[in-house]
DNA sequence: ATTATTTGACCCAG
DNA sequence: CTGGGTCAAATAAT
């Protein structure tokens, strides 16, 4: 509220412009300094350098424009048996598209067994949270491995050593728990082999505020109430972190989202956390400092920009929410009308459907 | 001083 | 019992 939606629109457009154009730049530039030895590395980091900060301003901006007057796209998915398809989503230029994944990546950084989540949950007694996962990679040139912020505070509660993963697996809580009662937390896990690819798993919702200045006595109420644990939420932020993202941004990301149990219907509504908002967060256990990957990373990225995407974003999402909960209260569904999309597989199989996947920002992250 | 991180112990579900 | 997740005391950082 409080802004035109006409306005917003051809802001967003103009930015989403922009922003493909940084970041067909940074592909470019990146494919080049590869084939050309001669560039400096010096060189070559400070344009990637400042490519990235360039994009992360229109991010910023974009992300800005997303949380102040837009709702988080609501997105409905369906649960296929037990192996949920991912979906690829594809950003470039005012259309989204959305395109079921070649086949499901043998890496996704989950480890020989089970993952943890393929639970039946006979009786979820505790909060049946949804949770959802983010597969960041950090920029291959940054040198940037500290904990890269995604705007909230979140305070280090454990560290286990998970069986069959070569890293640890750091758990994160939001630092107002006791404060706020924000249930929110987040696990960081990072890629066996890849250490630049972190998995960082989300839990709940934040329900804080994120003010709470230390001495400044204006706890501003809190309007939320405290959630009940039989009211799990579905993955939707609705925070918006107002912390500059730092320049740290991600090659590829992946949003998985998993354990939705829509066993009763066959459609799950669920909605997802703004892509806008990098929220690559998490730090990397102490002990494993990765080596600087300069050159993997750079392969990488390459890798990628090649697949399918000139310039389009690569993105996968597997969405699945534990508990038949509800999943669901889409919100605001009708937003930019810039956003052109198409569902490939929309009739395809029984699969279902998407009533209404509305991205409101036609690129949500890099 | 306060607040965050580290780390082994502890809890609980499979 | 085992392994993932959390707690909490000790420790480090501010």
């Amino acid at each position: 509220m409080g802004v035109n939606w006409v306005q917003k629109s051809g802001i967003v457009n103009e930015l989403t412009r922009g922003r493909e154009l940084a970041r067909q730049l940074q592909i470019h530039l990146n494919a080049t300094s590869t084939l050309n030895p001669s560039t400096s590395s010096q060189t070559a980091l400070t344009r990637e350098m400042l490519i990235q900060k360039i994009i992360s301003s229109y991010e910023k901006a974009l992300s800005m424009l997303n949380s102040s007057s837009s709702a988080p796209m609501p997105v409905a998915v369906e649960q296929l048996h037990q192996q949920q398809p991912t979906f690829t989503v594809a950003a470039s230029t005012g259309v989204v598209t959305i395109r079921m994944a070649d086949s499901p990546p043998s890496l996704n950084g989950s480890p020989r067994s089970e993952d943890s989540d393929d639970h039946k949950d006979p009786s979820r007694k505790r909060k049946g949270l949804a949770r959802w996962t983010k597969q960041v990679r950090v920029t291959s040139g940054m040198g940037l491995e500290g904990p890269l912020d995604d705007g909230f505070s979140w305070r280090k509660y454990g560290q286990k050593d998970i069986l069959g993963a070569k890293y640890p697996r750091g758990y994160y809580r939001c630092t107002h728990r006791n404060v706020q009662g924000c249930l929110a937390t987040k696990q960081v896990q990072r890629s066996d082999e890849d250490p630049m690819i972190l998995e960082i798993t989300y839990r709940g919702r934040h329900t804080c505020t994120q003010a709470a200045s230390t001495s400044v006595a204006s706890p501003p109420p809190k309007p939320m109430s405290p959630l009940p644990d039989q009211k799990p939420e579905p993955p939707q932020m609705n925070q918006q972190p107002q912390h500059n993202m730092l320049l740290s941004l991600p090659e590829g990301l992946r949003v998985i989202t998993e354990g939705l149990d829509t066993s009763h219907d066959h459609r799950g509504e669920l909605l997802f956390p703004s892509f806008n908002n990098n929220n690559y967060a998490g730090n990397f256990s102490p002990s494993l400092t990765m080596p600087t990957a300069s050159t993997s990373g750079t392969n990488y990225f390459s890798v990628l920009s090649q697949q399918d995407f000139g310039g389009n974003q690569n993105l996968q999402i597997s969405a699945a929410a534990e508990s038949h909960d509800i999943i669901s209260a889409a919100t605001s569904a009708s937003n930019s009308p810039t956003v052109g999309l198409d569902f490939p597989f929309a009739e395809a199989d029984h699969q279902i459907l998407y009533p209404n996947f509305t991205f409101d920002d036609p690129g949500f992250f890099p």
